[in-house]
Formats: C-alpha cells, structure tokens, sequence
RNA sequence: GGCGGGAUUCCCGAGCGGUCAAAGGGGACGGACUGUAAAUCCGUUGGCUCAGCCUUCGAAGGUUCGAAUCCUUCUCCCGCCA
C-alpha cells in the first residue's frame, strides 16, 4: 500500500485491516462525519480533512456525513439551558458554509466525493430506533472513558448522549463506510461504528484516528469553544497573528500536522515560525494575502505603528468644543463608557501615539488623527462640524 | 413515588441578615517586557450625566430600619432510594 495514508495516523484498527481492504484494490468509501453546530472550520479540522484528500487523490471515494439530524437535536450534555438545539435554518445555513470551507481542502468533485445528510437515515421510525438500540448494551457504551468518567463523579449524562454514539455507527451502515475517520477523540465511537455495521450484517469499516491539533495556547486541543483556534476563515491578519503567537514547543507539530514536513533545520525558532504563519495564511488567502499579513504584523506589533489602513469615524464638533472620548470610543469599538473610561485611565488610549491623559478633548484636535485603543484596535477621526 | 442537594456577576465558584457591585480562580482587557497577539510581572474587569447615583445574586411575592443571605409559592437542574 502507499505508505502515505498511514503517515500521522495515530490509531490504525483493527491492525492490518486499512491494507487488507486496499489490496483488493477497489476504490474504497472513506467516511467522515461532522455536525455542522458551528459554521467554522479551524486548523485542527483541516488535519482529518487533509488524511481525507491524501485518500482521494489515492482514488478513493471521500463519503462526507454532514449531521444535520444529529446537530438539530443539540448537544445534550447536562449544563441546563446554555446550548439550546441548533434551528432548522441555523443548520443548513451552518453546513453550507462549512462544505464551502471543505472544500478548500477536498477536491469537489463527484467521482471523489459523495456530500450526505444524516437526516436521510435518522429520522426514522422508532422500530428501526429500537433495532439499532438494541445493538448495544449499556455497559459498553459506558466504558467510553469520558461517560466512565462523568458516570463516576455523578454528572449528569443523558440518554440522548447515549445514543449519539449508536447514531454515528448508523451513519457508517447507511453509506456503508469501508473506512471511518476521526480525531482521536472519536476513537470509541469510530470503533463502535464496526459493532454497529456487524449487526446489520455488514463488512466492518477500518478505523483510522489522527491527532488532535493543539490550539494557539500550545496545550489544549484547538477548539473554539476555547479560544485558541485559527479559523480556515479567518482574515489574513488574524491567521498570521494567531500563528506567531503559538509557544515555540508546538512549532514542531503543528509544522508536522498543517504543513506535512518538519521546520528547516537551520532556521531559528522566529523564522520558522513566520514561515509557519505565512505558508498557513498562504493556503487559505494565498500568497499575496500572505506577504500582506505579514508586513501589516510587522508594522503594528513589531515596529508598533498604525496599520496602513483603517476603519474611519466620523466626529462631530468644531475648535474648541470638548469631545467625549469615552463615548467616540464606546462607538468606535463596542465598549461601555466606563470601560473606556477605565482604558483611558490605564493609559490605553492614543491619538496617534501619545497617550490621552483626559477624557474630553478639544474638536479641533481630533481631526485626522488616529484614536488607538490597546495593541489592536484603530480608527482614523474625521471632524464634522455639528449641525 | 419518597428523600436530599442546587440555581450567584462572561465561566467556575465563595458568601448564608448590615462592613456586598459581592472572596478566589479562569477568561478577557490595559500596561511593562519581548521575535511574538507567547511566557512573565503589574493593573482593570455591572452600568451611568462617576468623590455620587442606578441595576444585579433563577422568578414572583413577603418579613425586616436593612435581604444574595430568612419565609412562601413557582420554574428549572442534579443525586440517592424504589
């Protein structure tokens, strides 16, 4: 077989059974699932969804599960009221956007690619819910190791959490999965997708798990509930800067997971780095959008200059007149007053660079100049004379 | 069905009649520093017409000079026993 496809796979199982299935060399139906809860894909995404490009450009057909059914229902887990089930709308406008960021790593096309709703299957009658229901004991759900471990501190897990695993191997019977892939994460589930298709009688799927992607913080994984991912779309500047701010410790992975070769060995950590970063953007905006990225992050955080270009605000006021910035800033940047009014205290407020001691200044001298708040935030002031 | 525990500011979580806009941690934000939006250190973190005032502690009532803290009803959540 290619070597290729096992290159970064953690878990290869049952051992021997990716091989067996390639060498009788038909195309092979590759399955990923995802729920659409978030219409954002981040890097960590993009590793499973470039193992998957690596099998269609082996000519194997990527069989890609949106879960529309199973994000409808919503998450269950426990935590009252704070993650209400998606809306109808809500999702299909979620997978829409996210097969359109797929895609930027998936080849498109129908030879290669089969795009699946769950909603197709899962929405079934009770007698086949009960069917699959009966597939699985409790037990064996149970020992999936974050339940054990919510059962043992008795946190709340609901029935419906239950069967999400069962729902996810109904997926791999419905398309009839040769290969099932995930984040190691999914181990458990992706393993009990193989019990699931044996007891409808079907060939069991191949499971392939591939590492989860630390976040910008070099240690949990990135997820965007936490904070600490580069989004496939976010816009260049903050892909570049998110980039630079990862610990030099996860350099080495991210190079390994994102880029598929390691740093170059000559290069200090910066340079690798910025390579990192530009090569990231680079794939997502292209080249051009990377060189940009790169010179507006020299100009603002290195040489701590204002960006070349920016939002303008427009300003009413003549000569003399005390203007309120608390208020411009509230306006400018979505803040409360007394949050601006704080930022000014600590001396987080500059019109162009020297800092703003007061809260109110005259008209006149507003006019053109750059209103700054922290590292991050600009604006240019326009005066307008008030009517 | 019975018994018990709980709902606090962005999150977790202390508070259990006044000294509470409410400890502590996380996060976020600002400052210093830096190759960095990292790390570290310092600070801030309800709103406002800001030395004062207003609105918060699941909801609605009540007791009290005074309630996040006590009482009543309600809503929701969790566990245990069956």
């Amino acid at each position: 077989m290619s070597p290729d496809l096992l290159r970064n796979v953690v878990d290869a199982l049952p051992s021997g059974e990716l091989e067996r299935k390639l060498a009788t060399g038909r195309p092979l139906r590759v399955k990923l699932g995802v729920d659409p809860t978030s219409p954002d894909l981040h890097l960590g995404h993009t590793v499973v969804l470039g193992k998957l490009r690596e099998f269609q450009d082996a000519g194997h057909k990527v069989v890609l599960i949106i879960g529309d059914y199973t994000a409808r229902i919503g998450d269950p887990s426990g935590r009252s009221k704070e993650r209400p089930a998606a809306s109808g709308e809500e999702v299909d406008a979620n997978a829409k956007t996210y097969q359109a960021q797929a895609f930027r790593i998936l080849r498109d096309d129908p030879d290669s690619l089969e795009v699946r709703f769950n909603s197709e299957w899962l929405d079934m009658p009770m007698e086949s819910l009960f069917r699959l229901a009966r597939t699985t004991t409790a037990a064996q759900v149970l020992e999936r190791d974050d339940f054990a471990k919510r059962f043992k501190a008795n946190e709340p897990i609901s029935l419906l959490e239950l069967l999400y695993p069962l729902m996810q191997g109904y997926d791999s019977v419905a398309v009839k999965a040769d290969v099932e892939l995930g984040g190691t994460d999914q181990k458990f589930n992706l393993l009990l997708g193989r019990d699931v298709q044996r007891a409808y009688g079907l060939p069991e799927q191949a499971v392939l798990t591939l590492p989860l992607l630390v976040g910008t913080d070099g240690v949990k994984k990135m997820s965007k509930s936490l904070g600490n991912y580069v989004g496939v779309t976010d816009p260049p500047d903050e892909q570049y800067g998110k980039t630079l701010s990862l610990p030099d410790e996860a350099m080495g992975e991210w190079y390994r997971l994102l880029l598929g070769r390691p740093p170059d060995t000559g290069a200090s950590p910066r340079d690798a780095k910025r390579t990192l970063a530009r090569e990231i953007v680079a794939r997502f905006h292209g080249p051009e959008a990377a060189t940009a990225a790169e010179a507006h992050f020299d100009r603002v955080f290195v040489q701590r200059q204002a960006p070349e270009e920016m939002e303008e605000r427009t300003v009413d006021g003549v000569d003399n007149e005390l203007v309120h910035l608390p208020a411009v800033l509230s306006d400018a940047f979505g803040l409360s007053r007394s949050e601006a009014r704080r930022l000014i205290q600590q001396g987080g407020v500059r019109l162009d660079d020297e800092v703003v001691a007061q809260p109110d200044v005259a008209a006149a001298a507003l006019d053109g100049r750059v209103l700054r708040a922290g590292k991050r935030r600009f604006v240019r002031l326009r005066l307008r004379a008030a009517v």
